[in-house]
DNA sequence: AGCGTTACCGGAAACGTTCTCGGAAGCCAT
DNA sequence: ATGGCTTCCGAGAACGTTTCCGGTAACGCT
């Protein structure tokens, strides 16, 4: 490895003091044009390119940003996209890692981006998560952190979320209003709080139209497509089978999919099916899944709008909380009146 | 933003030398028991963390890694998962940036990463690349480049990458077992290497078996689901129809499931089809879809431990090519003879 | 002739760390 | 007591850059 030219090199080169080429190159005040010339020639010339290491050292600033995401499916991808988007726009580089929803994982994710030097975070917890400890050690060391999605509930910093609780109302008040009476709910751990605000929307949408809440009816299984499979089958294998699912994710849906199918009940007509994430899949089974979107795109541009606040302002934001809204996709595995109106 | 204590403030504080503190801290030599203690002890009191920005000026070396791929899909993030891992183990950080398939963000995003002084480059080029001066530039400055799956012609780096061809041959020659007798193939952009060495593997799986090339079964568009769709709307108007479409991925072969179903037919019977990247999607379509896997997680592991392996060693590895097998899974979109072994 | 002004430039500190070099004690043996 | 060895420690350079502070000419004005 040779070492690339620096400042310096172009002074000793040209016979004049660093300070001079350093002055010629961000064209600053009174430089001979002609010496300011010769510097510019023969940096050029020799593809001379700034230590920033060097300037983040005198400046304290790496102007790049740590995110901490648990996992890259769909909707984390489209948020990691959203912050790209904002970050680069500003000036800043994205590191991403991914915690694996562990919280180990996490843990040393986040030291090695300290390490790194990031100017700070922008972090969507893992589903291990509880303690926090890791996170208020980088507001220790006074660098900002936002955090989005999958938020832990005793940090203090800004919050960019979704509403999930009106997603989980919207699904279930749908299902309600297309005639089903005994609707279950797919959670995810009891842990997530995401998975909980949605359990919440489905509570609320029962009692908004005075139905029971049938405890054995709220399943709360992994977060993933063969533990939803397993589940739905157990639900279906129940003296008064549900004759509706609400799933938390998409992936969930797709596993109550194919336990319905094996089971050979008809969507909609036996039993409705609504998700959560509204990934391009769900358009495409049969039949298409009825998911409730979020504007992921948006959530991950309005985390990085604030991160960049953050950075460009003393005030205190630690308690901003962004919320923005889902949407249910209305699609044939839930629709079973037709004056529906579907969009 | 308070500044974060320093070697310094200790030396101060214990009235001895930033040299001693620096060696009582990193337990090198000969430092006198009582000093060293005196130093850990105040360093753990105001929670002293080294400035890895001054070490890396001093060392040359950050330690972390920049990622550049044209997007984040399902392969492509099994393939950075990959490189995570073993980046991590390793100690390094990964910095990941989408190019968006744009070569001008690829541009601006191999700038940014340089400037961020990561010490090398792990990089799939954008579908637009042609040019490749902004990756030799990274080579100019001797920092390690490795390329991974879709490969630049004329960049000498090591490259990691899936047979492509040998992946079209498969997905070809089934179709033919099967008794397919005019087989399209939908191909990306004929720009896009990994494309059209999938036909190359088309082509040669036709002559392999003594079948005529038709120009007009070939056909490039976009490589994404909706240019499918009506590419394959055009390639089912034909007079004479084909009876077998290779799409070389699965969001195109979605594309064209879309339009068979529009026009009618059944898969695998009144034709056949076979995707490319073996997503979990295909399984859930009906039919599922026969796909070609490729062994993503496996060529980001192999990407990320040859770079790591120029990082340690002086040795010319530019020629160095690593290529991995694809497989194809049956599935009931093409599979219409019974005793075809199912794997 | 002396002074102030202008235009240009160099020295050196600073950012936080490591590392080489050499120096100051203390001790032992002669 | 002198030499040499050991043990500990400090000074200072180095990494690449910016920036403050000051200095030196040349020039024009009184």
């Amino acid at each position: 490895m040779i070492k690339a030219p620096t400042i310096k090199d172009i002074a000793k080169r040209l016979n004049i003091s660093i300070s001079t080429v350093s002055r010629a190159l961000r064209n600053a005040s009174e430089v001979n044009p002609e010496t300011r010339q010769a510097v510019l020639k023969l940096a050029e010339e020799i593809n001379y390119q700034p230590n920033q290491l060097a300037l983040s050292l005198l400046h304290k600033q790496t102007h790049s940003i740590g995110v901490i995401v648990p996992n890259l499916d769909y909707v984390l991808s489209m948020m990691v996209k959203g912050i790209d988007e904002v970050a680069l726009e500003a000036g800043y580089t994205v590191m991403v890692c991914q915690s694996n929803e562990s919280y180990g994982r996490e843990i040393v994710n986040t030291r090695r981006l300290m390490e790194s030097l990031v100017d700070g975070f922008i972090i969507s917890i893992s589903s291990e998560t509880k303690l926090v400890d890791h996170f208020k050690k980088i507001q220790d060391q006074k660098k900002p952190i936002v955090i989005f999605d999958r938020l832990p509930t005793d940090l203090a910093a800004p919050k960019i979320r979704l509403d999930n609780e009106d997603g989980g109302f919207q699904a279930t008040q749908h299902l309600i209003e297309q005639g089903y009476k005994r609707i279950a709910v797919l959670a995810g751990p009891d842990t997530l709080d995401i998975s909980n605000k949605r359990v919440d929307g489905y509570l609320k949408a029962l009692k908004h139209n005075n139905m029971r809440v049938q405890k054995d009816l709220i399943i709360h299984c992994d977060f993933d497509q063969d533990y939803a499979y397993f589940a739905t089958k157990e639900l279906l294998g129940m003296k008064k089978r549900p004759d509706a699912i609400f799933t938390i994710s998409d992936r969930m849906a797709i596993g109550a999919m194919l336990a319905i199918k094996e089971k050979g009940l008809q969507m909609p007509n036996d039993i409705g099916l609504v998700g959560f994430n509204n990934e391009p899949v769900t358009k495409l089974l049969t039949p298409a899944i009825s998911s409730v979107d979020q504007p992921a795109f948006e959530i991950g541009k309005a985390a990085a709008k604030v991160f960049i606040e953050m950075m460009n302002s003393d005030i205190d934001m630690t308690s901003r909380e962004i919320v923005l809204k889902p949407k249910l996709f209305i699609r044939e595995s839930s629709q079973r009146l037709l004056h529906t109106v579907v969009k």
